[in-house]
DNA sequence: AGCACGCCGACT
DNA sequence: GTCGGCGTGCTC
């Protein structure tokens, strides 16, 4: 019987996007399973590229073998992906419009997705000169960017000539960390024959071998050489002797610096019983349903998780809790690890790419039942599922920005139908989407109105700035909220302070013509870095000094605007200049750890004021403080967005719960030029459904989500012309195709025209119920990757976060 | 993505 | 007459 592997390989392309089938060795007849990793050779110069097993099959008696090519070698041990994994891949590039292969890519560790390298090796015709010019002494050559250009000629030609060979090998980067451990490999009366053979003054060969003669077990060669303070070339000799047998042992890095206090379940209120028992009977009835968990800040969510999953492992089975990135903060894993210990894994981007791959491991041998991570989580290769969670649901960085444009809360629905098992999506503020499905009854709503302990909500006031700029001198501080900080400074409490920078940026403009610093790459005005003393693009990443003069009109007066934490920092600095200011933005957390540290900071009182962008707003629990200031309540709700108002509500809602939550009552002032938005209104009291009343029937005359179903189309090219005429005949295409209920968007210009010389073009088409999207887009796809050639990228983006 | 094939212009 | 440009099709 012939078997036959069907393989999806590495060639992200729309012709390349199906199982290629391979003739198995007979030396891997029995090792390999569907799921592992391979290479295989393919292309017409069989290069080897990975390839991941998709099933195996027997050969029928029609199957060409002779047209089969075989493969190459095995990567893994053990399947990395398994079966739900392979239809979930499967599902994700249906949806997402994406290759499978980047979806199974995605769904690992980064680590083992495959790096190539091209070698280079002499043919015997190659003649010895050349061979001693090209290859010198090495018998083979790494081809890299390295390479001159004339070097490259050479080799070009060379492999014309079939002089040359070019191989491409695939590599591992899977590294697995091990320690040595060392071991007796002789019987105590053959170790003491030895040691009676030494010399005198071989005092640490002599102790070395009285520690092997009672001791068998092995020990890890470091702690060896530590008790016995010999070296490692002791032990070298010793094994040379035959005396010691060294043996390398698989290891986990550990990416956890701190020990955890081991924490007990707390007495749930009413509300939260009803929220458990609801969840733990789907639970344990295998009931596949989404329930929206709606509670306010300081209902006691994390609690409500916390039992879920108890119960979840107490019934055998493990549970996956999503949590943002932004809020992947110590505290909460902290609490997670206090109930559940070492069963435990996380996942996240502070991970360094070697522990996240351990963690990966623990999860995919059974060796962790509750795996806490941020989106990629989702895809944690957890067995048996009981619960799934998806804290703060309403988070944006949930959604992938590029393929495959994933949202991870529809994955985790999809897994809990696999499973059977339910889904909590969790949040104080719930995107409308969701909140619209609970009304519907598609999802069970269930609710916690009331705060712990009877805690009262802050108290917030909304300072009119228009009001404010008539009276003072222009500042970032209202004189309430600059008399409210004073206060808490002598009170010896903090105070929070967030810049809302969505969609802002502080740039340099010259005041006698106007001139902006632009990026040379980019259709965006440079942003002011004054901690480099540079101007930064946010989207290539260009550079370059601050002007002194004006590059324009030659004139001198350059002057900074917009409002960068820096600069508030500064100001806050000049009004208040005993108070500690701790100030934390992406420059500040961009260093591995910074985050925690600040944050550790700001706990232990060494700072009264913690002034931050938005990463401050999100899952915070600082008990002493008691305000929370909003400098600039309005810069997210003047983005051209459908959803402009539901983040500025959620954004401003989250903020204020962060104030007083323990015994001592909070304040929150919120600044802002449009007093009295709804949005801002409704933070103010923290009428979460009054909002969604007010929003829905907004989205209703609109014509947006949830009432519509969206799909944004960009594309992008060298060329701005190549895009604008693809998107043009792309649209008529649709028009021909769809019905006429379709609203078609565009095509317009991106929000930023242009990206790294790349012009970039979008439409989004909003439907209600339109059979035959999927297979326009299909199409539009593969008419796309045969224009590709010429630079044009076309990218499909269902369900778009935003329509910018 | 990468490679071969094939069809056109500019060189020894 | 050939070398080498890049447009096109195909990869088990």
């Amino acid at each position: 019987m012939t078997q036959i592997a069907l393989v999806i390989v590495d060639v992200p392309t729309m012709q390349t996007n199906t199982p290629y089938s391979y003739l198995i060795p007979t030396t891997l007849q029995h090792q390999l399973q569907p799921g592992m990793r391979i290479t295989v050779p393919f292309g017409r110069g069989d290069r080897r590229v990975q390839g991941f097993v998709w099933a195996i099959q027997e050969a029928t008696a029609d199957t060409q073998l002779d047209d089969l090519k075989t493969i190459d070698s095995v990567m893994d041990l053990t399947p990395v992906i398994n079966a739900e994994l392979m239809s979930l891949a499967d599902w994700l590039a249906q949806t997402t419009y994406a290759f499978t292969i980047t979806c199974l890519q995605t769904m690992l560790p980064n680590v083992l997705k495959a790096k190539y390298e091209k070698w280079v090796t002499p043919l015997p015709t190659l003649s010895t000169e050349k061979r001693q010019a090209v290859f010198g002494n090495q018998t083979r050559l790494l081809w890299d960017d390295h390479l001159s250009t004339e070097q490259l000629h050479d080799l070009l030609q060379l492999s014309r000539q079939h002089d040359i060979e070019i191989s491409y090998a695939v590599k591992n980067q899977a590294r697995v960390k091990t320690v040595t451990m060392v071991q007796a490999n002789e019987t105590p009366e053959a170790l003491a024959t030895a040691k009676a053979g030494l010399r005198k003054t071989a005092t640490k060969q002599a102790s070395l071998l009285d520690y092997l003669i009672s001791h068998d077990a092995p020990i890890k060669q470091r702690d060896l050489e530590q008790q016995l303070n010999v070296s490692a070339s002791i032990l070298k000799t010793a094994e040379q002797n035959g005396w010691v047998k060294r043996t390398a042992q698989e290891v986990y890095r550990d990416p956890f610096q701190s020990a955890v206090i081991k924490t007990k379940p707390l007495t749930l209120n009413a509300d939260q019983e009803r929220a458990v028992s609801a969840i733990t009977s789907a639970t344990n009835q295998q009931d596949a349903k989404t329930f929206l968990l709606e509670g306010v800040t300081g209902s006691g969510k994390t609690e409500v998780y916390l039992q879920a999953i108890a119960n979840t492992l107490e019934h055998g089975k493990n549970a996956l809790m999503l949590v943002p990135e932004i809020s992947l903060t110590p505290q909460i894993v902290g609490r997670v690890r206090g109930r559940f210990g070492k069963q435990v894994a996380v996942l996240h981007s502070g991970l360094s790419v070697g522990e996240r791959f351990d963690e990966w491991r623990r999860i995919n041998r059974g060796e962790a039942r509750v795996v806490v991570g941020a989106r990629s989580a989702v895809f944690a290769p957890l067995n048996n599922l009981g619960v799934i969670i998806v804290d703060e649901e309403h988070e944006a960085s949930y959604k992938q920005d590029d393929n495959p444009r994933y949202h991870a809360r529809d994955v985790a629905i999809w897994r809990s139908h696999y499973h059977s098992c339910p889904v909590v999506l969790g949040s104080a503020t719930p995107s409308l989407e969701s909140r619209a499905r609970a009304q519907k009854q598609v999802y069970q709503l269930l609710n916690l109105p009331h705060r712990v302990n009877h805690q009262q909500l802050p108290d917030v006031s909304i300072i009119d700035m228009t009001e404010e700029l008539r009276h003072h001198k222009e500042s970032n501080f209202s004189s309430e909220l600059l008399s409210a900080i004073t206060t808490r400074l002598n009170r010896g409490e903090q105070s929070l302070l967030m810049l809302n920078r969505r969609g802002y940026s502080s740039f340099v403009m010259c005041r006698d013509c106007g001139f902006v610093v632009p990026c040379p790459n980019c259709d965006i005005s440079l942003t002011l870095h004054m901690d480099t003393k540079t101007m930064k693009c946010h989207y290539c990443g260009h550079e370059e000094p601050i002007p002194r003069v004006c590059p324009n009109c030659r004139g001198h007066h350059i002057r900074y605007y917009g409002t960068g934490t820096q600069k508030v920092e500064a100001e806050l600095h000049e009004l208040l200049p005993d108070a500690r200011i701790i100030r934390m933005d992406v420059d500040t957390t961009r260093r591995k750890g910074a985050h925690e540290r600040l944050l550790k900071q700001f706990g232990d009182h060494q700072a009264d004021i913690l002034l931050g962008t938005q990463m401050i707003a999100k899952g915070l629990d600082f008990p002493d403080v008691t305000l929370v200031g909003v400098l600039n309540a309005d810069t997210s709700l003047g983005l051209p967005d459908f959803r402009a108002s539901e983040r500025t509500f959620q954004l401003l809602t989250q903020v204020s719960g962060r104030a007083g939550r323990a015994d001592k009552p909070g304040q929150v002032f919120i600044q802002t030029y449009n007093p009295d938005h709804y949005a801002i209104q409704l933070a103010k009291r923290q009428d979460y459904e009054q909002f969604f009343v007010k929003e829905m029937r907004l989205r209703h005359r609109g014509n947006y989500p949830p009432y519509f179903y969206a799909v944004k189309l960009t594309a992008s090219d060298l060329d701005e012309r190549k895009a604008a005429t693809a998107m043009i005949s792309i649209v008529r295409q649709l028009k021909a195709t769809l019905s006429a209920n379709v609203i078609i968007l565009g095509p317009t210009p991106g929000a930023v025209a242009r990206i790294n010389n790349r012009y970039y073009y979008q439409l989004v088409i909003k439907y209600k119920h339109e059979p035959a999207l999927n297979q326009a887009l299909f199409t539009i796809l593969g008419q796309a990757q045969k224009q590709s050639r010429g630079g044009l990228q076309i990218a499909i983006d269902r369900n778009p976060m935003s329509f910018m």
